[in-house]
DNA sequence: CCGTTATTGCAAATCATTTGCATTTGTATA
DNA sequence: TATACAAATGCAAATGATTTGCAATAACGG
């Protein structure tokens, strides 16, 4: 029973947004809300080549939506971000595995924990975000270890 | 009542894990165990210009230290990775100003979530990391805001 | 259909980090 | 104390993903 994906309404969300109804564009949300998970931009630009954008546009397109908020990026690694539609989205964690580097969604949430955390802090008074990942090793490459 | 912190035996340490007692290597870890936040490369190359050490000189040993496990690394932002010592110091998870990025660290943790994690994940059997972190504004930028 | 503005492609710039290589330094051993 | 080897360093060059400038193009409201 694998979870069924659909595709957003894609022109719908740029025009809410403000934004112009591109062919990059459309293809980037719709891409992105048919994944199971947060993709790479080179997952990304593999996936839209049928639109065949240059990099520089591939990267305004992706660094609009997140300022927009209807992307979010999260940085697994100094140099591994991944993106993931926020809209219409429950707010999830993400377990990497090291090996692989397959991400898994994590239905839990740490909301609760905000207000401990203020309690015990020193310095701060409002917390607006905040995130948890695990790392760790996916079925295959425990697997392919043995 | 401040934190008291003392400086670890950064010569012995070395020794330990089988690095050389170089300057800047002595210099690096003392840094990193005085200061009560984790630091920056541009900031730990400001606080041992004392020894004069190329840049690259300082990613090598940087990455030396992480590699051995002697240091942590600590990824808050794509293009933001803070530094500390991992070693003889308690597991703990951080909170980030967005406004001025003051560090402070969090005595909480979530291992316990680990378990429930590995019962509903689809692909994962095996977790040996975890990070958790909050973003918020300090009270100074608070403050400032007003 | 027109004018405005966002979006794009292309090439060049950026910039932190890494790497190659010759030299120096620390440390174990004789 | 001298010798020898691997680790650590400095310097310069390379890297490589991301960003930027600019002119051309496309979307969209009027």
């Amino acid at each position: 029973m694998k979870k069924q994906l659909q595709p957003i309404d894609a022109e719908a969300l740029l025009e809410e947004y403000g934004f112009k109804k591109t062919a990059l564009r459309i293809m980037l949300l719709e891409v992105l809300s048919l994944s199971t998970m947060p993709l790479p931009v080179a997952k990304l630009a593999r996936k839209t080549k049928k639109v065949g954008a240059d990099p520089a546009t591939i990267y305004r397109a992706l660094n609009a939506f997140v300022e927009a908020g209807i992307v979010t990026a999260l940085t697994v690694d100094k140099t591994k971000v991944l993106y993931e539609l926020s809209v219409s989205k429950t707010h999830v964690h993400h377990i990497v595995c090291d090996s692989c580097n397959t991400v898994e969604s994590i239905p839990f949430c740490i909301k609760s924990i905000e207000q401990q955390v203020i309690k015990v802090s020193r310095q701060f008074k409002k917390i607006y975000d905040h995130q948890m990942s695990f790392k760790g090793t996916c079925r295959k490459c425990l697997r392919a270890v043995r």
